[in-house]
Order: structure tokens, then C-alpha cells, then sequence
DNA sequence: TAGATTGTTAATCGATTAACAATC
DNA sequence: TAGATTGTTAATCGATTAACAATC
């Protein structure tokens, strides 16, 4: 960490990660600035910064090897320190990340979900046990816990986040569609908007069919 | 439309939509960019340029009349214009979609939905007919479809992606974790990455970890 | 009118791009 | 060595912020 490292840069390491899967998974061994800037629609210049706000990935001449470069931007992101994350609500949409989503592939481990309904309470969906939230506070004592996936309404996500953070929960995954904010603690709150990404994309699909249309 | 408004501008709208809309759920009629500032987290001089970009919504002395500004934004980004979607995977993932995500709040109609699975072909989700995909294609010649949904495996997606795009379809949101690039054709993609958000919210909370540690 | 607040121009800041010397 | 490509500095570009005249 040279100095401090702008969100834009940190939001386009996870892309970096993802297309060196692809060319690794491709059996590819070296890549140059000028390859990937072309495969990601960036400059190779802005690429080449990137990576510098790190450390010398690459070597002049050859370009990156891709398992290193893998490897060097996963631990700037940290995540090889494994966090371990709960969620909190198990309805549709919870339990399709309980099941679908990739915690292990992002740094972290999923050790429990939380719900108030009856017939889900005493299950475990995709091997994760679901417990009743009335235990909730419970087990943040008894277990440590560093990331809360919030996937339940609107009404209780204000009470909710500050039970977390009062148990020591220190970073919040926020599909509430309401804006979490705690500006001066040390939770770190990631708000996930769907219907902001959507609205935009349909933004862009209008004007581009305004320009067909003349 | 004044001239080229720039990606950080649109993507801000959606956000200034969902503060108006708290701020008309609790009866407030009028607001100030100063009020919104730090509602918002953003400076006072940034909202007045972005809401700038559109049209006098605001009154000197006055400041913004909510439900006015609401809608001039809701038109600027073309959400009165609805669009019809279809959303292609019924797994768990485009369940959760199509049971909970608000089509009609983002300016679209869900019409239907697409899949494999015998089990749940010919049922409806939510009110939404599930249909098997191999009536895809007949279904968009018979039917206009602006938005495909797509939930369904990487291994799948670019020739679904072709398909769509044969059939007319002009945006698809890109839900399988995969980047799809169409760069010179008229087609709009809006890439969803959860984890990409999952890993920039770790990044954050191992910082802080590590200040606090100090 | 006096006060408030916008719309808009000018200044600043930061991010991206270009260039090139270092070096593998 | 010659060629390629990085790391890094300098130049450019665009976005944010500040300032203030216009005006409700």
C-alpha cells in the first residue's frame, strides 16, 4: 500500500481477478498490459498505474505472469484472510445467495443464516444452517462474525444494523434497497441498489434507440 | 439533453430518486441542494450541476419542489417510457427476480419468463408464466422484448446472448457473473457482479480492521 | 424589500492518458 | 544485443468544488 489507493482503482482490481481466471482457466501463462487493456476495454496505460499502486507485478519485457498477478492482487484486496459472514433473512432472495453465491471465491465463509420463519428455522439450505433471529445476538457473542448479509425488509434493517454493529459485525452487505449509513464507525457498509443498475441500463437503452430511430 | 452527460451523472440519478421518494413518504414538499447535501453525502454545488445537466427544476430562494424534481429526473432518465422484460433462468437467482424485484418501479413490465427445468415450465412465479426456453425465439418474433434478464450458467450465456440479440432484444441484464461485450453493436449490457461488490466491501473492512488494530 | 437559494462560470483537484527511460 | 514491455514521470482531460451574480 503506497499511499492511499482511490475506490476507483480497488473496484477494478476484482475485474483484474476475474479476467486472469479466464486466461488462466484458458491455459494462458503471461499477459501484457497491452493484451489485457484490449480484452477489458481499458487503456494498457491506466492498467500498468493500477497495478503499480501495489508493487512491481510485472517485468519489463516479458509482461505479468498471470498466476502471480493473481495471486499479488488478491492479497492487496486481502483476501486471503477469510472473513466469515451470516445472512439475515432467508426469503427469495437470501436464500438464492445462500445457495448461488460464491462466498468461498470472494474471501469469505458462510456460517449460518437467520430468519423468523417457521418452516425454514431448523433447516439448512445448501448445507447452511438457518437459525431463528431471536438467537442472533447470541451467537455474535459466542461467535465471531465479520460480515452480515442483510436481505430482509426495509422496516427492520435500521434495527438490525445497529444490533449488528453493536455485536461487533464490521461490515454490512446491504440488499435492503434503503441506504445504510454509518459515517463515522468503523462498519463498512456496501449498499447493493439492483434498481439502480437496472434504471441506468434502461437509460442508455432509450437513447440508443432514439439515435436508431433517426 | 444538453450536450454528452457523463456515466457518473447517470448513475447518480437513480439515488436522488430514491432520497425523494423518503423524503415524499415522510410529506416534505421542498428541499434544498444544501438539505439534500447532507442527506445525500454529497456537496451542495454537485447536486445543483447534476440536476443541471437536465433543467431548471429548482426556484431561487426557494429550492426544489420534491415531486416536480422526482419526476423530472424519472423522465430524464426515460422511465416514463415502459419497458417490457423477459428474464431468462428461473433458477434460484431469477426466482428471487421475479418474486421480489419492483419491474414496475424501474420503469418495466416483467412479462415472462424462461426456462428448462420441467418442474417448473409451465407454472407461474409471482403471476409470471414460466415458459420452456425453446419457445424463446417465437416468443420474441411475437412479442416485443426490450430487456432479457439473464440468470442462467456462464456456459450458456454467450449463445443466449446471440440469440437475444438476433431477436431484437436491445438490453440484457447480465446477471451470470460473465462479462458480455457487444461494443460496436446497438445492444446495452449491464453487467452485474455481486461478488465484485462482495470483495470491494471486504477490502474496506480489512483496512479498518487494521487502523483499529494500531 | 431582504433573505435564500438556484443556475452557472471559474478554479481546483484528481484520474486518465501519453511518453519515455529503465531493464528484462 | 535487439525487441518488448514495464514502471514512472509529465501532460491532459474531466469531474468536483467554490464562488457569485441572477432571481424568486
Amino acid at each position: 500500500m503506497k499511499y492511499r489507493i482511490s475506490e476507483n482503482v480497488i473496484r477494478r482490481l476484482p475485474r483484474y481477478i476475474r479476467q486472469l481466471d479466464v486466461l488462466n482457466a484458458a491455459g494462458v501463462e503471461k499477459v501484457s498490459s497491452g493484451e489485457l487493456s484490449l480484452q477489458m476495454g481499458l487503456t494498457a496505460s491506466q492498467i500498468r498505474q493500477d497495478l503499480n499502486c501495489f508493487g512491481g507485478f510485472g517485468q519489463q519485457g516479458y509482461g505479468y505472469n498471470i498466476i502471480q498477478l493473481r495471486e499479488g492482487i488478491a492479497n492487496a484486496l486481502g483476501m486471503n484472510k477469510i472473513l466469515s459472514a451470516v445472512v439475515i433473512g432467508a426469503g427469495n432472495f437470501g436464500r438464492a445467495l445462500i445457495a448461488n453465491f460464491k462466498f468461498d471465491e470472494c474471501g469469505a465463509e458462510l456460517v449460518a443464516a437467520f430468519d423468523v420463519s417457521p418452516e425454514i428455522v431448523g433447516t439448512s439450505i445448501s448445507g447452511t444452517p438457518v437459525y431463528h433471529a431471536d438467537g442472533l445476538e447470541k451467537y455474535l457473542t459466542e461467535n465471531h462474525v465479520d460480515v452480515a448479509v442483510l436481505t430482509l425488509p426495509q422496516s427492520e434493517a435500521d434495527a438490525m444494523a445497529e444490533l449488528l454493529t453493536k455485536c461487533g459485525v464490521k461490515g454490512i452487505w446491504n440488499f435492503t434497497g434503503m441506504d445504510l449509513d454509518f459515517n463515522d464507525e468503523g462498519t463498512v457498509v456496501e449498499n447493493v441498489h439492483l434498481s439502480d443498475s437496472f434504471i441506468t441500463m434502461g437509460y442508455y437503452l432509450r437513447c440508443t434507440d432514439e439515435k436508431e430511430a433517426k
